[in-house]
DNA sequence: CAGGTCGGTGTACAGTTGTACACAGACTAG
DNA sequence: CTAGTCTGTGTACAACTGTACACCGACCTG
């Protein structure tokens, strides 16, 4: 039948989950996820610690949960950014306006991203890693798409969507250190981040030309 | 008197210290710094745990020598790189080949640096991002001395050395990941990290004369 | 060679950790 | 309506943590 009461069990049991992760990452802000026990983890959430075990298996399992829900929103973004594959810079300042903005709603998620891809639990950076990859992969297929790159191999694309990866990350690193309420700094980012990706795509024709 | 003893209690104290800070980033290749115990590091290098406080008041502190440590191979490294400033092949192929054979034989210096960037206690990180901006700098004054970056605004020369030493923080990441013992994985690292600054380095004239 | 300094040891303790187990109450299915 | 299934609780315990304190023996200095 179905449930008259504002929330079912299950409905419940969601929402503790959801509790756990959103303690643990509230926590991750100042900790790094190896230091991050489970005990901490129950009381920020404001259960005992033995309910860990009704939704987690391990510490690991979390972590890749917040993995998952981190990628979640960044797959978002992206999937916004590759409306118009026309004019170079226009992509490139929308990319850096959702990408700033995305990062500034969700300090906590990239944070965590951001601090973990080199972690020392192998589990969490690998996980991390691979949804990069993709994200390398999934920009590379867009990257294909520009006029001028209908002709590259894929392996140089790949090079290249790896280059804008990583700067990308190096953004978000910053402005996730920019003072929250500091808007002219976060329009600092913006002013260099555009330079950036501007010299890897507007320099790539001259030296895609170069070894031809 | 100079003493005889094949040891002083001077270099007694050093070596021990040194113990410790060779146990620690053994511990690190697979913990991440705030989850790393003053115990464990001192049951790792052989000693009782309140020794630590003979050479460390706190945890950090080791950190941040473990840092010191870490950038000082990393400064010889690029002290090297900065020979011949005529031919940017040249320079490119050494510089990876450098940067690739220094990353192997300091793996845990490297594989520490790499991870705490991002890490969760403030003060290791803060102080790896100082090294690391300041190394950026230097390359940037490096940079200027190219014939064609000459007249190039400093802010232009520090983004670009932003990109440069993203880049090779990713390269030393892969090296890091890649089997100890592979030397064709290796060799494709080497390859794809030298087409990945030919890119920065050879698009950047063109990304230059856009502008003006 | 005497005394003091100092690096390393051993013991001790309170606090915290992960997890096992029995239990309670509420939702759900029959 | 009842029996059973779950989610969250409370208690318990062994293992570990950081650090305080007293101590020892070897080196160094006068």
């Amino acid at each position: 039948m179905n449930t008259r009461a504002p929330e079912s069990r299950a409905e419940r049991k969601r929402q503790t989950r959801q509790a756990l992760l959103d303690a643990a990452l509230r926590l991750l802000e100042e900790q790094s996820f190896s230091g991050l026990g489970l005990r901490a983890v129950t009381r920020e959430a404001g259960v005992v610690p033995t309910t860990f075990y009704r939704h987690f298996e391990r510490m690991e399992d979390l972590g890749l949960a917040l993995i998952d829900e981190s990628f979640r929103t960044l797959r978002e973004m992206i999937r916004d950014a590759r409306s118009d594959p026309a004019n170079y810079e226009h992509v490139i300042a929308s990319s850096v306006e959702i990408l700033v903005r995305h990062v500034q709603q969700n300090r906590l998620h990239f944070g965590f991203i951001a601090r973990e891809r080199f972690s020392g639990v192998a589990e969490i950076r690998h996980a991390i890693r691979a949804e990069i990859r993709l994200f390398g992969s999934e920009l590379a297929t867009d990257l294909a798409r520009f006029p001028y790159m209908r002709e590259w191999g894929t392996e140089d694309l790949q090079v290249m969507a790896g280059l804008i990866v990583n700067a990308m990350v190096s953004i978000a690193e910053e402005v996730l250190d920019a003072p929250a309420g500091g808007p002219e700094a976060v329009q600092e980012i913006r002013r260099i981040a555009e330079k950036q990706l501007r010299m890897i795509v507007i320099g790539a024709p001259a030296w895609q030309s170069s070894r031809r």
